[in-house]
DNA sequence: AGGCAAAACGATGCATCTAAGTTGTATGCA
DNA sequence: TGCATACAACTTAGATGCATCGTTTTGCCT
């Protein structure tokens, strides 16, 4: 049995990230604990967990919003993105693993494919976090590599599931990504440098695309 | 008055940095409590962002223990700031802001200097942050910022205030931040990088040099 | 003396209770 | 009608109590 304010943390979390709980809304901690039936400590400090994360905003007082993306926060977290795989891939190549970096990352490219041709969206995007993550994790940088999930997170929050079901975009996905396999494998330092620039800020500039219509700065109470 | 959380928090958080809980001592809930006069609540919701921070690591039912920096969490400190850094430079010379940058960043060094020929060590030290912080927040990307706040907070627990207390480390600092300031201003995006490189590398280095005798892995309860 | 089991101790996890702050509303007055 | 004020409802901040779990110590047995 998990801990109370460990499920607390998931399903708030869960709820933020899926989109059940929009940008901007209002949630309370009493709110949150009726529901997972439990009592309002655990749910304080799950709270407390997703403010540091910088999904929540607590105001005293007054109850704990979403943080709400804005177009400036996606630029951010896919220019965040690019640094640390550009860095990454230089750390990889400087160390000479990158073959078997390359290697790694073509065999998850390889599931990938299947997952693509089964049409199972959710799993095609576990695995593509997985081969990013392959190539920063490589690097060997604790710091960056946790900063880079955080990355992941927000994105999800941003709606790039929505994005991967769009018609032909798995295609895109699987020809960058393959390529970036070979760049690398080769240790083409620049040359995978201005490819992630590409795959990664079409991500963004996709997603700038899909939302961002319903922006509102002011605070709503969550109406259940 | 500030709230009890608050307090908690930042006094364990000095306590800490300065090196008054070392790394690998078992501290509790209840210890803090009693010697900030708060009950164990606020002191509890401390310990988790202490946690988030990376500078605690809770064990339930046992403890909160001091994460204890190795050689390798330096290098990943060191190396995670200069790629940030990096970063900032190219984005400040890409969107055209360097020469007010290199100004503002220019008379914090002034300021530095009248410290440095006062001998405060202190006062030296912030400016220094504020310098580099500078640099930092001029990209604009909210997401690096943090990140590199977060840097500078483990460093200081690295010891980096002892380190500046060595004869002739102001005038290394001052010399080579005055040469950042001019290559900033000439838009010399490469030559700013290979300084950068170099000069949070030395300190890195100094650090390792410094410190990382008294490393032990097991845990300790702290005695007072 | 050495080993082991059980009790005592100490710590956290969580629930609950009180206090205090904030917001929105209703009321009285100009 | 418009505004200031009082108040009621709701929320969090913090304290406290208890149950649970891990650790240590103690005391018995071999």
């Amino acid at each position: 049995m998990r801990s109370a304010s460990e499920r607390a943390y998931l399903e708030v979390k869960r709820r933020i990230l899926t989109g059940a709980y929009e940008g901007g809304y209002l949630i309370t901690e009493g709110q949150v604990a009726d529901e997972v039936g439990i009592s309002r400590t655990p749910v304080r400090e799950a709270f407390l967990r997703l403010q540091a994360e910088g999904l929540l905003r607590l105001y005293p007082k007054r109850g704990a919003m979403v943080v709400p993306v804005s177009a400036h926060d996606i630029e951010d977290v896919v220019e965040a993105r690019v640094v640390l795989e550009r860095f990454a891939v230089a750390a990889v190549i400087d160390r000479g693993t990158h073959p078997q970096v390359a290697k790694q990352m073509t065999a998850v490219l390889d599931k990938q494919r299947t997952r693509a041709r089964r049409s199972d969206a959710d799993g095609f995007t576990d695995l593509d976090r997985d081969f990013h993550a392959l190539l920063v994790d490589a690097a060997g940088n604790r710091i960056i590599s946790d900063l880079y999930a955080s990355l992941r997170d927000r994105q999800v929050r941003m709606g790039v599931a929505a994005l991967l079901r769009e018609p032909g975009r798995f295609e895109e996905v699987l020809a960058e990504h393959e390529q970036l396999c070979r760049l690398l494998a080769d240790g083409d330092g620049p040359g995978v440098a201005s490819l992630l620039g590409g795959h990664i800020t079409a991500t963004g500039e996709a997603l700038r695309g899909v939302r961002g219509e319903d922006r509102r700065g002011h605070l709503r109470r969550m109406t259940t």
